[in-house]
DNA sequence: GTCTATATTGCGATAGAC
DNA sequence: GTCTATCGCAATATAGAC
């Protein structure tokens, strides 16, 4: 009587956050009907509510779901190794890819921040992006105490400048791609190969920087 | 027969635009019933079926008036003069300060191109930022030309990155205030100074650029 | 122009058969 | 576990008095 496969764990559960996910991407949470998310999923809208309580419990199941996903994606970029200036370029590399890679649970994860404001932002600044910003400073601390990078300035400011750069251009795509002087708008790779470039060695010339005023 | 006032031109119209605003910059379309806006506005629901057809003309009519209010208030930041780093810094604190003077409009905005997504992207380039991103590009192109800031560099590239850096700033500062290393998070002068400053000279101290790789 | 009252639709959630 | 059918309710939108 054992062999029968009781095919995968939570199978039907696994269908319908799935469907959910999808569809909490694309449109917020009153647009989103239960109808629509059986629908999607392929089951009756009832049986939704086998798995789930009611509709905002389904809704904060996708929304762990999605950023316990984005957490373990992006820390690939943090172990790396080599100089600093590496370890940044690869950084900035991964961390892009990893918001083109899932747009949904970004566009998940940012329209939760908008629509809540302040009173998640706690959760998600523990669960959400703790780490992948503590291990940017990190880097950019062991840079200065190295003497590879200047000690003048807030690593914290510097992660900010980098993270924020990303998630702008992952969010303003579809708008930058419409000006004429954008050319990296589908080039994600050359943006930041150039940002980090520009972050490093600044915009003013070598030869008319005031080398007396860092004293 | 014309000494009647006429009292404001349509002020009822504005009452209504001004409650709309003020609430779907706090929650999406769908979460907004056109009985909250009556509330907010202090007359009945019906009445706004007057002035505006339905409820989808009615946001069409707050966006619209938001993105030109934004439009507007941005203006100020373009026309700065000086020498180019001066300039860069007068733009950044500008353009940030008018950010956080009107949360709402930038609020409305954003969730619009997060919901809509391309469809509407294009509006928007050519409607809210266009001529802010255009200044600030001649900006960096000036200061290229006349020798004041390096030439090896895309301007439209660094106009992404500190534009983006304000839109982050903006969007995450109550998840910023979380963290122990962020001491910048209400300090937006600060902030946006730190942020020009890195730009301008760079990460890497200056005696150990290598000057050959510039040529 | 502004209101009260109402028509109508679509939602989340439940009941109960299989 | 999954379904069909339905309840109760809040929302958009309309009708018509004043």
């Amino acid at each position: 009587m054992g062999d029968l496969p009781l095919v995968i764990e939570g199978e039907g559960r696994q269908r319908i956050l799935a469907a959910a996910e999808k569809l909490f991407s694309d449109k917020a949470f009153d647009a989103v009907s239960m109808n629509a998310i059986a629908l999607q999923a392929g089951i009756s809208k009832a049986n939704i509510y086998h798995y789930f309580p009611n509709k905002d419990a389904l809704y904060l199941a996708v929304l762990r779901a999605a950023s316990q996903s984005l957490r373990t994606l992006l820390n690939d970029a943090v172990d790396a190794h080599g100089v600093v200036v590496d370890v940044l370029r690869h950084f900035a590399r991964c961390h892009l890819q990893a918001l083109l890679d899932r747009p949904e649970w970004v566009r998940l994860v940012w329209r939760e921040i908008l629509e809540k404001g302040a009173s998640r932002a706690q959760e998600f600044a523990e669960q959400g992006f703790a780490d992948v910003f503590s291990a940017l400073v990190a880097v950019l601390e062991a840079g200065q105490s190295r003497g590879e990078l200047r000690v003048d300035f807030d690593p914290a400011l510097v992660a900010t400048l980098l993270l924020g750069a990303n998630v702008f251009f992952f969010q303003s795509r579809d708008i930058l791609r419409h000006y004429p002087h954008v050319t990296f708008a589908d080039d994600p790779a050359g943006y930041d190969a150039g940002i980090v470039e520009i972050l490093l060695r600044g915009l003013i010339p070598v030869s008319s920087v005031d080398t007396t005023s860092t004293r």
